[in-house]
DNA sequence: AATTCTTTGTGAAAATATTTTCAAAAAATT
DNA sequence: AATTTTTTGAAAATATTTTCACAAAGAATT
């Protein structure tokens, strides 16, 4: 709740922004377009230039935005100064591979912690993440004050799991499961559903054309 | 091209709509009312009656809506009575747990052809999908008339593959690397970029209230 | 120093999407 | 058979998001 709220498009678009000018800064660019960036990340320059308005004048006119000047700034904006530690529950499938994924690259976010009930797995550490047995979710969510968890659970107990977390500290939810959770207020969920994202890709293909 | 264009939002919450519808059928129920759909799925009753809309007058005026009337709408909507093969491109971390995922429990869609760089994989079978050298790519998605395409190789090599991909007639690229790819406008592309949907969430925990 | 070129920032318009409202149709109840 | 309840479908109102288009600011060039 720090600057005044921004649409919701816009923020959906801040981690684009800010990967981009990773790129652009370790590449030794030290200045940008509204135009380069509409290039690169495919979105209309008009639109970057409005969702860089919400935050005040980060531009120059006839010269384009500062890259580092950017990049600190949405630096600070996305929280990436300091390290966000979530947890995984639910190592199958999906989650093995999300343990090996490199959010780590991109951005100052790691899974610090897993769950599952797999008992070849509990109290192993994987790709660096030591992973817990389920009964222990709840005070090791507490005690490691994680705010954030991704849950890649089976569909059939994701509820039930997700009533778990809530009872913890947590306010953000990834939910990779099929299920829409019903949780308290306080807490954000996001999902991402792969099956839709493939009926929807094929929904377009057939119902629409290019763009 | 079939019916007249729907609103992009209304498209992408059809698979939504279909997978409950699906449930609702599973467990017997042969009537649903735009306000149960609304409490299941989390999205509002109107916005559903509105989506329905588009295609006509579905339901019953104090009834509600016959369950496998719309369920078989849908199928056909989505075109769920065809299996779609698609191909999974780069068999590593993501690409393995992607091959084992079940897209076909929820829709008609499976992968039928998985390509990799990596000698230990290719010409073996994996989850029942086999896996084919990459320099194959071009001649097998041709051959196999394949039209949608997931991408899971590393961003490095991400826009070489799609050019690759791009010589062929693949319609839809599923990209789950962190590169905007440059294609023909005939072929679709839909990013998961989950770097982005994490810090997306870290932004609007920290940023806006509930909801 | 003057002129030309580039590019921002932003009002205004257009396009999209959601929410509210309510008449009317049908079902359920009395 | 009449009344009440439920629930859709459509219109209108509202909200959000994108795009257009251009003045103004500053950079680059002459």
């Amino acid at each position: 709740m720090t600057e005044t709220k921004i649409p919701r498009a816009t923020a959906k678009r801040l981690p684009l922004y800010y990967r981009y000018l990773n790129i652009l800064h370790d590449g030794g660019k030290t200045r940008v377009s509204s135009n380069e960036l509409a290039d690169a990340i495919r979105v209309d320059s008009a639109t970057i230039r409005r969702d860089f308005s919400y935050f005040g004048a980060l531009g120059k006119r006839g010269y384009g935005y500062d890259v580092d000047n950017l990049l600190a700034f949405f630096k600070d904006i996305l929280d990436q100064d300091r390290l966000t530690n979530v947890a995984l529950v639910g190592v199958g499938n999906l989650g093995h591979a999300l343990l090996n994924f490199s959010f780590h690259q991109d951005s100052n976010i790691r899974i610090s912690a897993a769950f599952d009930i797999n008992s070849q797995e509990i109290n192993t550490v994987q790709s660096g993440v030591p992973i817990y047995p389920i009964e222990q979710l709840v005070t090791q969510l507490q005690d490691q004050q994680i705010t954030v968890a991704i849950l890649t659970v089976p569909s059939r107990v994701a509820q039930e799991v997700a009533n778990q977390v809530a009872e913890t500290g947590v306010k953000g939810i990834l939910n990779f499961t099929s299920i829409r959770l019903s949780v308290p207020d306080r807490i954000r969920v996001h999902n991402v559903d792969l099956t839709n994202e493939l009926q929807t890709l094929i929904y377009f293909i057939d119902h629409y054309d290019q763009k």
